[in-house]
DNA sequence: CGACCCACCCGCCATG
DNA sequence: CACATGGCGGGTGGGT
């Protein structure tokens, strides 16, 4: 099975500098599946993400979005091979005409509407500036996607858009924390979860942007293809398998009725890491079985229950590492290890440093950053 | 680093 | 019959 393949479709009339307008349509076409599993590939609808994106805008959500929703993952180990069809992805990169001003309005007289209207998901990536000012075509055509039941997302200042579009009143949403409170006095009909990695209300999502988007999509390719599926690709693009943040994305998260339990679990051990919890325990506080307990890890997070508590404990050690003078024995204890050299033994295997390394490497880059 | 023990993990099947 | 749950058992991997 080969590679993606991308087509470029200029716009007539575009390539040249005094064109008021040009629109790039980058479409990464997922090959054809060819795994006996699905009974009918002709009746499966190809999820079509579309990405609304400035000119002159940061690159790195792009770059995000492109290899996950835009790549074929299936001929390499980043998924299983029963996985089935994956997204059309599609960016409308708009040139408004005024460098380094961020004009998404500039898209409604390319046929990027109408692009939209196929799209089942709509990304407004952040622009180049603070704050947009989406045209009312724009603000039309995203407020009947959203009656349409279109699956809307906004990134760091893309959240703009979506409030300019009335699509957030009285929702929660977040952005870049450097435009937290420029976002309130445009806005405070919204009500923003400042800290949040991400946020989703009613079918809406937005994220703070930047890294923040990968969490993000990887939660929509979670509700999409489910928990193993998404913490496959995770590994692959070697992120953690579920930032959480302050964990509020889990209980913002619709996915099962039956995840309480887990929720009340996952908030109680990751404030009890320093004691050396059992699997017993975690079944006890969800009042399920240890059986079944497994299961929900596995279903809502990918993961099993030890390999979680593994990762909060490193987390852990990590922050104190960086932000402490906490000695090895110290951190031992508060993280659950027990002894430095367990400490050592899986901190080193999960980071690729042993602790005293990582935390030499970190105070080096912070003393960078304040000269 | 090898050895040992135990907790955990997960397929499998019975049950509701 | 579909589905979720829980018990069982053996293999595995973590901790000393």
């Amino acid at each position: 099975m080969g590679g993606n393949r991308v087509r470029i479709l200029n716009q007539p009339g575009s390539g040249t500098q005094t064109a008021p307008l040009r629109t790039h349509r980058l479409i990464a076409v997922p090959p054809a599946r060819h795994n006996g599993t699905d009974p009918d590939p002709e009746s499966m609808h190809t999820h079509v993400v579309a990405v609304l994106v400035a000119h002159g805008a940061p690159v790195v959500e792009l770059a995000i979005t492109s290899a996950l929703f835009g790549t074929s993952h299936h001929d390499t180990q980043a998924l299983p091979r029963s996985t089935g069809g994956w997204y059309e992805h599609e960016i409308l990169v708009v040139d408004p005409g005024r460098r380094g001003q961020l004009s998404i309005a500039a898209v409604d007289t390319a046929d990027g509407i109408g692009s939209l209207a196929r799209a089942d998901t709509i990304i407004v990536a952040a622009g180049p500036s603070i704050p947009p000012d989406p045209s009312d075509d724009v603000r039309q055509a995203l407020s009947s996607a959203r009656a349409r039941g279109v699956r809307l997302v906004a990134t760091g200042s893309g959240t703009f858009v979506l409030a300019a579009a009335g699509i957030l009143s009285g929702l929660r949403a977040t952005t870049h924390w450097s435009t937290v409170e420029e976002l309130r006095r445009h806005h405070p009909d919204v009500l923003i979860d400042d800290g949040a990695l991400f946020t989703e209300d009613s079918g809406v999502f937005t994220s703070a942007g930047a890294a923040a988007t990968l969490d993000l999509c990887l939660e929509l390719i979670r509700q999409d293809h489910g928990a193993s599926v998404a913490n496959s690709l995770a590994r692959w693009m070697v992120a953690p398998p579920h930032r959480q943040g302050e964990h509020r994305q889990y209980l913002a998260a619709p996915l099962g009725e039956a995840s309480e339990g887990l929720a009340r679990v996952l908030d109680w051990a990751s404030r009890h890491l320093a004691q050396p919890l059992t699997l017993e325990e975690m079944a006890q506080i969800a009042a399920v079985s240890s059986r079944t307990l497994n299961r929900r890890f596995h279903a809502t997070l990918g993961t099993s229950p030890l390999q979680w508590l593994l990762t909060q404990r490193i987390r852990l050690a990590q922050e104190l590492l960086e932000s402490t003078h906490d000695s090895a024995e110290e951190i031992a204890k508060l993280t659950g290890f027990g002894t430095v050299g367990n400490l050592r033994h899986q901190f080193t295997k999960a980071i690729g440093m042993p602790p005293q390394h990582y935390r030499r490497m970190a105070r080096d880059r912070a003393d960078q950053r304040e000269t």
